[in-house]
DNA sequence: TATTAGCACTCTTACCTAAAGAGTGCTAAT
DNA sequence: ATTAGCACTCTTTAGGTAAGAGTGCTAATA
């Protein structure tokens, strides 16, 4: 047998194996992979193939004289070159966008209900990871006197997206003033980044004359009281839903397991570091990072599926899919791939009418 | 003996029984009983009163010949007359005031900050559930122009509470229209119940002249495009956290107790459904919802730990504990109702200088 | 009458062993 | 290069036993 028949041989087998591992979750025997995949050659045969994936570390055996497992390489290869794509059918895609999108009435309604949707088609756990807003640019600022020192401060940015704060004032305003400085900031402040506003009002201080050295004087009052950078750092959503999903998953009836992954699912702020981590730039596909690829200790035995969304070209999140590594890749990346698009086209339609203003 | 002498004793040793097993997750032996409290009777003596106490069915026996565990009922009267609930010192007082409200800047982050300390320090889950704002009464709206057809409307409710909601129209509105349309709202909606809004828009169409009509037509387009009544029905905040304390709970290690809790916790609507459930007017104490006292299946070997809290004499949402019915009510009790009054102190607090405007 | 020592009895838990079964690696034949 | 055959390994399951914890009951006691 010629080497590329050998070659093609080897990679039938390796991807009968994963997707038979993902499939069942039982180590995979020599007799099953022939069995299933009516291979016109013996178990014997099957089993040096399989002796020499191991050598070069694509399975391996949980116990000697047990079946074979992937290893991490082993679904790297799988994800990378083997497996085939199992696309959405037209009706799917639109049976998904319904659900996802009809009752959305917000940027928010939008995360949440995905990674609800996500999760529960899946059959893992889910989130979506909605950046913080530091580089967004701002369009519209609007001041809203809830008393004499309380002032509601709406932000809108270029991707639509609305924030609110409240910010106590030491000494009182009037609401012919604010309604001034509402005016003042929204003409002067608008297209700046929203990291840059506080710098920008100081050089704004500088250069107009008296009666908006006023203004600008008092807006800082208030921008001083919102603390903005903090502010803004933590500012971004993070949902998570599907953990009684995996739990299901016989790799986590180990507590031990489990509560790694949970300590990571429950807390925002380190989902958010691990998410970041497999964060990309360039953002165009989906993205899985398997296993001990992420460095990440309590999820070496899981892998992790992201993919960009975005809003006007710019990458404003990102959304996925966290489970074992036995991982139902064929049919899941298609799906976090489409959803995302599914996404970027949503929030970009749901906020497209911005440029009117 | 006498009555009362020999009924003090019964309840010393229930005490004592119940607290133990609290610590120590382990049936209780009389011998046990007997050592840990220095009871001047012999175990003999005690498995004798044991009897009585599995007879009125405040214990009962996991199998022959093993010690003792409080049913639900033992719990309860345990909670209600036995036990000495361990106040929270000033100090602590102190430290937990800083830990929950120092970095709040709105409701939200109150809310979000509460249920996540709560479930560090109680080592159960915790949950905040923030009612929908059905019965509050708007202070304030306003309406910013996103575009010609999308309108940002900002509701400012007599809590301090702020929505906001975006709209789209069909047909355009002019900036100045919109102006217009905001005042005429703000002053002719101002004090109405949310869920009043649109009786009373429909009110204002047919009682006022002509110019106002037009305005009060348009604003019906707009409340007509927001769906009040449908949105405000969901418009709930809860928040749950602490899902890895309770799977270290040893009741919890059968893993289908566990994923019946996690179904519910998981869920944001069959949370609020349990929570309504065990909701009370009139909520000024705490209040524990012991096993079977719950009519939820799920959570049937659980126990909730709720209260209530307020801004200004209304109860405005609920707050507290699902755990197993082991749970160290005596310590527990205090802190969930010494937190839900600091929310409602809080919460005023945030909130008080409306009335100023 | 209330209490208690003593003891037989029950049930759980841990541990051991044996048998069954699954799957391999190796060898020798094709 | 392939494969039939078989010994070997390791896991899983079941059963069986011994130890231990705790009880309920009985009879003796204060």
């Amino acid at each position: 047998m010629n080497v590329s028949a050998s070659n093609k041989r080897k990679s039938n087998i390796l991807e009968s194996l994963t997707s038979l591992y993902i499939d069942t979750a039982r180590p995979v025997s020599s007799s099953l992979i022939k069995d299933e995949f009516n291979f016109s050659v013996s178990s014997a045969t099957i089993r040096n193939i399989l002796v020499e994936l191991e050598e070069f570390g694509y399975i391996e055996q949980p116990h000697t004289s047990s079946g074979r497992v992937p290893t991490d390489k082993g679904y790297r290869f799988y994800i990378d070159s083997l497996m085939k794509r199992r696309s959405l059918r037209d009706e799917e895609k639109k049976e998904l966008k319904l659900a996802c999108l009809s009752s959305a009435r917000k940027t928010r309604d939008i995360i949440d209900k995905t990674s609800e949707i996500l999760a529960q088609i899946s059959n893992e756990a889910a989130f979506n990871f909605f950046f913080n807003l530091n580089d967004s640019i701002l369009k519209h600022i609007e001041l809203i006197n809830l008393s004499l020192t309380r002032i509601l401060v709406v932000l809108i940015t270029d991707s639509g997206i609305v924030r609110n704060y409240i910010v106590n004032l030491d000494d009182p305003i009037s609401t012919a003033e604010l309604q001034r400085i509402s005016n003042f900031l929204s003409e002067n402040l608008k297209d700046t980044s929203l990291v840059d506003i506080k710098v920008n009002l100081y050089n704004l201080l500088n250069e107009h004359n008296l009666v908006y050295l006023q203004l600008a004087h008092e807006a800082c009052r208030i921008f001083d009281a919102l603390e903005t950078d903090e502010l803004f750092e933590r500012d971004y959503d993070i949902h998570q839903d599907g953990i009684n999903n995996i739990m299901r998953q016989p790799e986590f009836c180990n507590l031990e397991y489990l509560r790694g992954v949970l300590d990571v699912l429950e807390s925002k702020e380190r989902l958010a570091e691990v998410l970041r981590a497999s964060f990309e730039p360039d953002f165009n596909k989906v993205k899985v990072t398997i296993g001990k690829e992420n460095s990440y200790k309590d999820l070496q035995s899981c892998s992790l599926v992201t993919a960009g969304y975005k809003i006007k070209d710019k990458t404003v999140g990102m959304f996925g899919l966290l489970g074992p590594t036995r991982m139902a890749y064929s049919r899941l990346l298609p799906l976090v791939e489409y959803m995302a698009e599914m996404m970027t086209e949503a929030l970009t339609d749901f906020t497209k009418n911005e440029s009117e203003r």
